[in-house]
DNA sequence: AATTGTCCCTATCGGGGGGATAGGGATTAA
DNA sequence: TTAATCCCTATCCCCCCGATAGGGACAATT
């Protein structure tokens, strides 16, 4: 139930090329305001057009820019090209998983864990993150004080 | 975004031993009934016994039961047993998370991704999911059809 | 106290993947 | 032609996941 780095990475780059609106940026750039590790984030920007979720331009003055409106673009969308689907129980996604016995009710509980994640992570755009204004039911729950305690 | 082999392991087990009420139930029972690896799912006993999850009794007659009751017992509490706190990000707990620039507001997308899987399953018991009836906000959310489709 | 059945511990393994880097090839603009 | 940039392949290291082996510790029975 971790957040890869890789994705973390990636939905970093995406929100520092939605900043620079349609305009072309080059890598080197976002790695700087970022912070992040040169050669890996290269091998991110490869996958993240593979995907279809940005564009390149090569050669002097070339860079990269998102493919979509950033209010078309859901972070799950990024961390879905990165990392697979959602929630996958031993390489199955939830919908896929079969048990017997006392066991038998147990894929209603996954599939439910990746509906409420779906539901924050497909709802929520990078046009809603840089400008920090979260949809409604995603900010009441980053909002609640308890969501903030560890456990 | 995984839910690990071990973690679905455990919670099946924990399951199987909620069937049996307050008994004790040898591994072999527990193996046999869900149909997994003998020898990994002994190092996954000794895990929940270390989380005070369950308690095992040694020598002939003995076995594993559970701690407490299996209303008092959440699928997340097992999770966290076996996998340490959900969505961690790059080995930090979202609430630990810094980001700058562009990525400043990030931080609560993490928080609030937590925040809907803890609703889900730490308010989702093994009583729960041994009966079939998850508590409503739960059920509403695997019930949904859209939750089973693939994305 | 010997036996038996169970849990318990440590060590180990193969494979894979995560995170990251190196080096050079392809493309474009000037 | 040159310089800047993206792009591709290969490689590295290491850790962890899933899984196994073998034997030690313990409890009940006899």
């Amino acid at each position: 139930m971790q957040i890869s780095a890789k994705a973390d990475y990636a939905v970093r780059v995406m929100l520092e090329l939605a900043a620079h609106g349609p305009e072309l940026v080059k890598s080197n750039i976002l790695i700087d305001h970022q912070g992040l590790p040169r050669k890996f984030v290269e091998t991110i920007l490869v996958d993240l057009r593979r995907a279809d979720l940005i564009r390149s331009h090569r050669g002097a003055d070339g860079g990269y820019t998102l493919a979509r409106p950033a209010s078309a673009i859901s972070v799950g969308q990024i961390v879905r090209a990165i990392d697979g689907p959602l929630a996958e129980v031993r390489g199955l996604r939830p919908d896929e998983c079969e048990y017997t016995n006392a066991a038998a009710h147990l894929a209603d509980v996954w599939v439910a864990a990746r509906a409420a994640l779906r539901k924050v992570l497909d709802e929520t755009s990078l046009a809603h993150v840089l400008a920090g204004k979260l949809p409604a039911h995603v900010r009441r729950m980053a909002e609640s004080p308890e969501a903030w305690l560890p456990r």
